[in-house]
DNA sequence: AATGAATGAGAATTCATTCAT
DNA sequence: CATGAATGAATTCTCATTCAT
């Protein structure tokens, strides 16, 4: 009705050729990352995207479900740069080295500290899909170091005896725990201490353990 | 209804209200741990405590500021404890095991798991005071377990050319780190490893360090 | 993806476009009998019919034209049913026992009940043409019905002092509305009788009224 | 912040003493009557209770909680109509009569004729719930007329082998649908009949099958 | 003819906070 | 001191409809 009427309306929207949902994840991390969970609206992203809120349905079930799958997928991202590290050969020792002084950069980069802290807080309870798909990918961690440990141990490079899933765990968390506090909640102001020397430290503390030369135990009197 | 005087009529409320503000905290600590800091309202807090919504206010500005003071009551109890610790004396080695432990205990402990989450998504950004006032306290067990090292070292019981502080840190955030995804974010689903052997395996490898009988250097020259 | 000239892709639409609005027709009026008018969406009903939301507004100007169409074609079809039946010839209390049932067994098909919520509720308001062509359907049952036991009037059969009109309107209602209630709104579970026996005292009831030996009055004096 | 600078700032709300649940349930009514269940909002409620969409719930659980206890709540109040007249005593003949004229009259009503269509269209299927609370009500009106008829039997005013149980359902049945048809759907027109006709031609029909002297059989030759 | 992509306009519900009593 | 009543400001998700291809 009153079709003639009107000259040339505009249209209402645009068809963007672009990949909208790869467009929404970026920006759903992006503002999650600068503003927390709880505080970013789902119209937020979607504005960020350059969409309308509907749009995000149409791709995504829920607020839950974009971001859950745009940090699963981020994980692949990581867990495939980890890997490619460990395609090249060399000494168990020289292979740890490398994957270590990779996850410490990986840990101190703003990126990784500002999800660290997130998952670690809001989302843990807010959204446990979002925080199973990160912890998977982070526990990953411990256990290709572990396999490091255990490549060197059958090797003969490092001592047998030693428990390596506890050391693998304890240096992973211990960099990672390290480098939040450092990095991201200016603990240094408290307690300076330089972060180059805190990794080499911490490399040279881990090798005392796994090649010191006699199972000397704590009570040695 | 019955608005004229009636000058007999009991009073609505009875409770001291010197018990009010501690009801209210401690009820709001509980609540947060088991629904976490967001999914929590005011209501049931007040509900929690047996007073209505409104009285909160009277005690408190904010459901934030209930939250903050109660976070930062506790820590001066948890504070106090780790203090009392260090007075009894003992071998350096002793002293380090003892205090380990209970940090390892307290770590694992229901409350730990919600201080550190609390403090390290809202209360960072939101209330950097008590954030700061735990981030103190937390570094202080740094410098706590630098200390018991640099004392052994003094005495002869560790080697001295250990980076006590690196050693410090490391341990105590390794620790404080597997507790909290362990017991808190229910990762031992995802990697299931026994938490006491988690601890003495790391006490173990400390000691190690801090006694190897040879500087045995991984780059051996 | 694949944008240049591709000139021997197959076409993505296939079916003759003639299946297209009776099968659309088909799905919209399944659906809403099995989940309510409001309930069901358009894409439901286009799933339900192998094409896309879209490929509805070729055929439809809009849900509700679907859906009025829908059952404006099924009233045609209906009311060809009930004519036939009054073709064959039989007695009149025969053609009246024979028109109920048949009104009764319709009354009570699925179809039936999701036609008299349809019109009673968005139809009556929102398209009164189609609402008119159902009521003329409707009150066309009261005048049949009335035209039989006028026919039976005439040929003695039934009482000539009974009014007709109101008997069949009775009747009619009486049936319907029962039939509503008890096949389409559950309320057999509040107060169980069976459709049999309604129907068969019902009839009983009514050729009571039309051959009633004497016309006895209920304030008879 | 700026606390002084604000003379006095208006308060934002008022409280108002009187009876909130009761106003919402008429607004309720009275709106669901004029738009029907689905367009009308709960805002529109509120706006017209004169209080905010949030004070709803304060008082009712949701949408459908308050209107299904609004028509809970006036269905008690009309069945209390229906049963205060029949108190008072006279013979089952005038009883039947009392009741079947007031539950016409009442069908007749705007009120109730607006809520016969939206109960049997939309919310039977939107709101179950309600449409319970509804449904019990009617149906108990049969269940009343047929106590009525059999205080009659009991007492040799009606034949004792009158089914009396769907001689009930179908006068109130027949009853409830005539009013729909005339008052609301304006059938007037296609069918022409004096309302006061249909009333007494009915109670004279029910009386007929009631107190016909010979069970005369409709196949009687 | 057919459709995937896009969107506007809701609409219900939640909750911290404030006021009058 | 204590509280029930009241509310504003969000925020997620829904769905009929339209456009470009």
């Amino acid at each position: 009705m009153t079709r003639a009427a009107e000259p040339t309306s505009p249209p209402r929207w645009q068809r963007r050729p672009d990949d909208r949902p790869d467009a929404l994840m970026e920006s759903a991390l992006k503002l999650v990352r600068q503003h927390g969970y709880r505080r970013v609206r789902l119209e937020d992203i979607a504005a960020d995207a350059g969409v309308s809120k509907a749009t995000v349905y149409h791709y995504f079930d829920s607020k839950d479900d974009l971001l859950t799958r745009a940090v699963a997928e981020r994980m692949v991202v990581i867990q495939g740069e980890f890997e490619a590290l460990l395609a090249r050969g060399g000494s168990a020792t020289e292979r740890l080295r490398i994957y270590l002084r990779h996850f410490w950069e990986f840990s101190l980069s703003a990126h990784a500290g500002v999800w660290q802290r997130l998952l670690v807080s809001e989302i843990v309870t807010e959204a446990p899909s979002i925080f199973d798909a990160w912890a998977e990918g982070f526990v990953g961690r411990w256990q290709t170091a572990e396999r490091l440990i255990r490549d060197g141990q059958a090797t003969g490079e490092f001592r047998a005896d030693v428990d390596a899933a506890v050391a693998a765990r304890l240096v992973i968390s211990g960099l990672a725990h390290q480098a939040l506090f450092h990095e991201h909640f200016g603990v240094h102001r408290l307690a300076p201490c330089p972060l180059e020397r805190i990794f080499e430290s911490a490399l040279e503390q881990l090798f005392t353990v796994l090649t010191a030369p006699v199972p000397n135990t704590n009570v040695a009197s």
